[in-house]
This record gives C-alpha cells, sequence and structure tokens, in this order.
DNA sequence: TTTTAAATTTAGACAAATCTAAAAATAGTT
DNA sequence: AACTATTTTTAGATTTGTCTAAATTTAAAA
C-alpha cells in the first residue's frame, strides 16, 4: 500500500484536502464519526458548506457518509489526510531546522506547503531533513505509508519526583505559551527532571540545561514530554 | 520601494497571480504592451478569459489597459510579478542543490511552490542558499526590490575560437535538450572553451572538463554563458 | 409519548474563473 | 477609402465553493 499519488494530484481541489484534513484530526480525537457541526466549525464555515463538501468527499469515495449520521474516513482517505499532515509536519521541521524559524511562526505557512504536490519533493525534503518523527511541537509525522512511528507523548504532569522526560511538544499551541517557553529556555529535545511537585498548587520543579526551575500546574499540563 | 507584502497577502488569487507572471515574462521579451492573445495562448486559455482577468488586474491597478490596446504593467504590478518570478527561480535553486532535483525536474513543482506567501520564507530561503543570482536553467532572480542584478548571459554561439564562457543556462528548455546535456555531462557552472568552428554547418568544437566534443549549431544556439 | 430544541440537509442565490458564440473594433489589402 | 480578416470585447452559461433561509430529521425533556 503506498499514497496514490494519481488520485492527490489529479481529483483534489485545495478546500478537498483542507475538509480531509480537518476530519482526519477530529476522528483522531474522539474515535467517531465527525459531525457536520464540528466539521463547520473547524473549517470556519457553514454547516450547509461541510455536508455539501462531506457529499462531495463521499462521492468520490475518500469519506463514509450516512444522512443525518456523520462522516468516518475511508481508507484511501485516510491515507490522503495523513500524506497531508506528513508533509505539513515535514515543511514545519524544515522551517525551524533550516530556516531558522520560532515554534509560533510555522504553522501558517506550513498550511500553505502542505499542499504542494510532488511525490520526490516529499520524499527528498524527508531524507534531507534525516526522517524526522516528529515536528517542532513534537507531534508525530505520519511515514509515508501513513502510519505514526513515534513514541506515546504524555504531560510533563504526568511524571513523579526523579522520573526524567525528552521534551517533544505542547498540548497548548498559543503564542504566549511558546514564547513563555522561549523565554525560560525550554525548547523540543530538552530532557527535564522532575525535581519535586508542590501539593497544594501541582506546581512542578524541574531541572534542565544548567536550571532549576518552578513552572506552574498549567503549564506542566500543556507541556509533552516523552519518559526517557 | 519594497514588496507590498500586504498586497500579496491579502488581495491576490492564485490564477491573478499567474496572469501577472505571464504579462511580465512576456513585456520582458517584446517590450510592448502585451495583446490578449499572446497572453490567452501563453496562459493555454481563451482571449475572451484573458480580456476578463487584464480587466480585473486594471482594476486593482496592476496593469494599465486600454480597449483593444492590450496590458503593460504598473510600478506594482511590475514589483509583484518580479516577487513571484523571484520565488519560483529561488525555489528551484533550492530543489537543485538541496534535494537533488534535475534541470529538468523543477519547474513544475517551483510553479506551485512560488504562490506561497511569507516574506520570512523567502528571505531565509535567499540566505539558505546564499544568495544565488541565477536559477538553475541560468535565469537571473530578481532581488527583493524586484531589480535583475546578473550579468547578460549570451549564446554559445556568439562566441569566437579562444573565447571561454561559463555555462550560465539554456535557450530550449525541452526535457530532450536537457537530456542531451546531461549526457554530454554538460552543466550550470561548466567552464567552455571555443576550439573551433565549423564554417559549413556552424558546429562548434568545445573543450570542457578532460572533453573535447562537437556540438551542432542549434545546441550552441540554445545554450547560454556568460563570458570569462 | 408527545413536544420542543438542536442538528442536519435542501433549495436557491452569489462570486470567481472559465467557456462559447456573437458583436464590435482594429489592421491590412486592394 | 472601402472591404475583409483578424483581434478583441461582450453577453450569457457553467462549475466550484460558499452563503442564507427554510425544511427535515434526530435527540432531549416534560
Amino acid at each position: 500500500m503506498y499514497f496514490c499519488t494519481h488520485v492527490i494530484l489529479y481529483c483534489m481541489t485545495l478546500s478537498e484536502e483542507n475538509y480531509l484534513k480537518a476530519i482526519y484530526h477530529l476522528s483522531a480525537k474522539s474515535g467517531i464519526a465527525v459531525t457536520t457541526n464540528d466539521l463547520a466549525d473547524a473549517m470556519d464555515t457553514k454547516a450547509s458548506s461541510a455536508t455539501d463538501m462531506i457529499k462531495k468527499l463521499a462521492d468520490k469515495d475518500f469519506v463514509n457518509y450516512k444522512k443525518y449520521q456523520g462522516a468516518t474516513l475511508t481508507k484511501e482517505g485516510r491515507l490522503i489526510a495523513a500524506s497531508i499532515v506528513r508533509k505539513h509536519r515535514l515543511w514545519e521541521v524544515f522551517l525551524v531546522e533550516k530556516l531558522n524559524f520560532n515554534w509560533d511562526e510555522v504553522h501558517e505557512v506550513a498550511e500553505h506547503l502542505e499542499h504542494i504536490k510532488s511525490d520526490k519533493l516529499i520524499e527528498e525534503l524527508d531524507a534531507y531533513l534525516d526522517y524526522p518523527t516528529v515536528d517542532p511541537h513534537g507531534d508525530p509525522i505520519p511515514d509515508k505509508y501513513g502510519e505514526i512511528q513515534a513514541g506515546k507523548k504524555v504531560p510533563l504532569s504526568s511524571l513523579k519526583p526523579s522520573e526524567k522526560g525528552l521534551c517533544v511538544g505542547v498540548k497548548n499551541t498559543s503564542k504566549e505559551f511558546l514564547q513563555y517557553l522561549d523565554k525560560i529556555e525550554i525548547a523540543l529535545g530538552i530532557e527535564l527532571t522532575i525535581i519535586e511537585k508542590e501539593v497544594f498548587d501541582g506546581s512542578v520543579t524541574i531541572a534542565y540545561k544548567e536550571f532549576q526551575k518552578n513552572i506552574s500546574a498549567v503549564a506542566a499540563a500543556n507541556l509533552y514530554v516523552r519518559k526517557i
């Protein structure tokens, strides 16, 4: 099984790709069929537009659809959506690692780059970046078969004193939070060790680099790590 | 004067950008106003569609237009068109130098990449590629003010025996010609020395690398060099 | 279980970019 | 200068993705 370039290349509009991607993200979260309203909200449009597009995607066998029952991805739809997410995240890695972008600057540009259609481009980019498995926010990059290989990420707040974690991403992607992390010099790939957790407010004292700092429960819940 | 990002970012559709670029290329060739038919041919569409788009671009003050008199670029239109050509050619350099693309593979992908709108992206890319002045075909890359700095290129056939040229591009960009050049190992940046020109058929004997070969008048006319 | 509220779909309209076919303007030729 | 032939423009239709408003279905509550 492999990405169906022909389909992607010849048959999908920008709008179709974006809807498919939104369905992919929403169904990953909920695990069940994506509702018309949720899809419309995600796409910042109206329910009637979402219905129209779901029908079109169903006609092309990218989603399963029964009236009033929401949409789920077909195998082919999931593969295409995964390929778009793959491209998005690879471009994000490129922007951060090669072009000096910050965490909080890459998303918008990657939203456009993800729609460039060229198998060679993405394969070469993947190789050029040395086959990364997570993007700059720690989100996993699907492989070319649409499968996610990266290990599970957990919030920093779930670690106990003396446990160590590799910083792999954030839950809250707001500019404010990312800039806060920049300020205290926490970045992707940093090793963190839990020193102590305050019972009364959930704040966590962590050691990393040459620092030892205390961060709030909110911050700890929004920082993803992979246990090491 | 600088690229008007706001205009590019917020006001131009893909189609408008492509038409503007086509007008830029056509008027560079002829120097005079671009006719509706020529524009339609270049865009592989019908004259009526070209008229419609010219009107729209004229409304936005990107072209000067009088009925039946064709179109010329305004200062702002030229700047935007140049920025698109700049992006196209920078991406071509990136694809060849970093992602192992060949001369004859880059154009199609660059056609899409050129429409990605981000000042930071293109500035960083430019720096990352070390400020190239020509693309892999030897065509000049406009600077960020829309100006072309690169030296003039001339066909190899215009050189006389014992003159040397740096291979900077091709006139004929057909896959066949580019593959022919690959085969005889002529590439961008190669130094060529004219050994001899045959009077009867215009063919040229050239020395380069460890080779000494004879190429036809047609080939020599389609290979651009910069005298050195 | 019936009624009400919410979610979803349909119907009809609109803007963008295109087309075909017909009308209008320009240019070339005698 | 008048007449073709070509070029260009206009008018009206089509497709895609969107909208609003109304109709329909499902879900929740009394």
